[in-house]
DNA sequence: CGAGTCCTGTGT
DNA sequence: ACACAGGACTCG
């Protein structure tokens, strides 16, 4: 479930309740949500105090500091992860965290692929991810999407041009910028670059805004259901007519990922 | 590049 | 029974 936009959403959600606060206690249910070994994962966090909270694309951190000595904790949600707020341990619980104060983060991932990682500082592999796709001006964009030489999709989907987006907003990001998901990224002109440029800022302020998208049961960090939802044009939306031309919406696979565009708006 | 891997749940 | 799902990593 989580791109950008919902882990913003989540982060500012807890970042009031967490920050200030000191973790007396972790537990892994599922051995491998620990990055490594748990226990060694355990006695990192243990006593850590939570000095601030933010968001690298789609990674949560958390900044640590315990006896003068600053650390991170890094959370990947994937597919499935959540945080609840002083939740009931379930099923799906995979982690807990234990704050001061009689708090608990308990860490939900139905699928088990998020992941927890105790490090000194952000790793080298979130460091060597691209710009925050909210915080490029376009001068940089530009010149960074010309230098790739790949179908759209798959370079908007990349990581390492652009860390955040997910199969969701790049679908939604080139359906609004009416670019078809396989142009050469290569030959795409300074007028359609800025209205992709413009399309992923508009896209992900606006999901931000609405707390996010929901495709299945999307709960959020205080364990009530999600009430708004961003909604897609494309993403899901196989064989509907386009809300724009009316033609039907297709599905093909880029970067061995579903993608859905209109052929009629996006021309190659 | 694509394919396989990690996982469980849902929908057809 | 089988395809598919918001992600990212490893391998050939």
């Amino acid at each position: 479930m989580p791109e950008l936009p919902e882990v913003e959403t989540i982060v500012r959600g807890l970042r009031r309740r967490v920050v200030g606060r000191t973790i007396d206690n972790a537990e892994f249910r599922w051995a491998r949500t620990a990055k490594g070994d748990p226990d060694v994962t355990v006695a990192g966090l243990r006593g850590q105090r939570i000095e601030a909270l933010r968001r690298w694309g789609k990674y949560i951190v958390f900044d640590l500091a315990r006896d003068g000595e600053s650390s991170v904790l890094v959370v990947h949600l994937r597919m499935t992860g959540n945080f609840l707020i002083n939740g009931e341990p379930g099923p799906w619980t995979r982690a807990i965290l234990t704050l001061d104060g009689g708090m608990s983060l308990i860490f939900h991932d139905i699928r088990k692929f998020g992941r927890f990682e105790w490090a000194p500082d952000i790793p080298p592999r979130l460091r060597e991810l691209g710009p925050e796709p909210l915080e490029i001006p376009f001068e940089e964009f530009y010149p960074r999407l010309k230098a790739r030489s790949a179908q759209a999709k798959a370079v908007l989907l990349n990581q390492e041009f652009l860390r955040g987006l997910g199969n969701i907003y790049c679908d939604e990001a080139l359906f609004r910028s009416r670019i078809h998901p396989k142009t050469n990224t290569a030959r795409i002109g300074p007028t359609r670059a800025a209205r992709l440029h413009q399309a992923i800022q508009e896209v992900l302020a606006d999901a931000i805004e609405q707390g996010g998208t929901t495709v299945m049961n999307y709960v959020n960090s205080e364990g009530t259901q999600g009430y708004f939802q961003l909604k897609t044009f494309v993403y899901g939306k196989t064989g509907e007519p386009c809300k724009v031309c009316g033609a039907p919406i297709r599905k093909t696979i880029i970067a061995s990922r579903s993608t859905h565009y209109c052929a009629s708006c996006q021309r190659r």
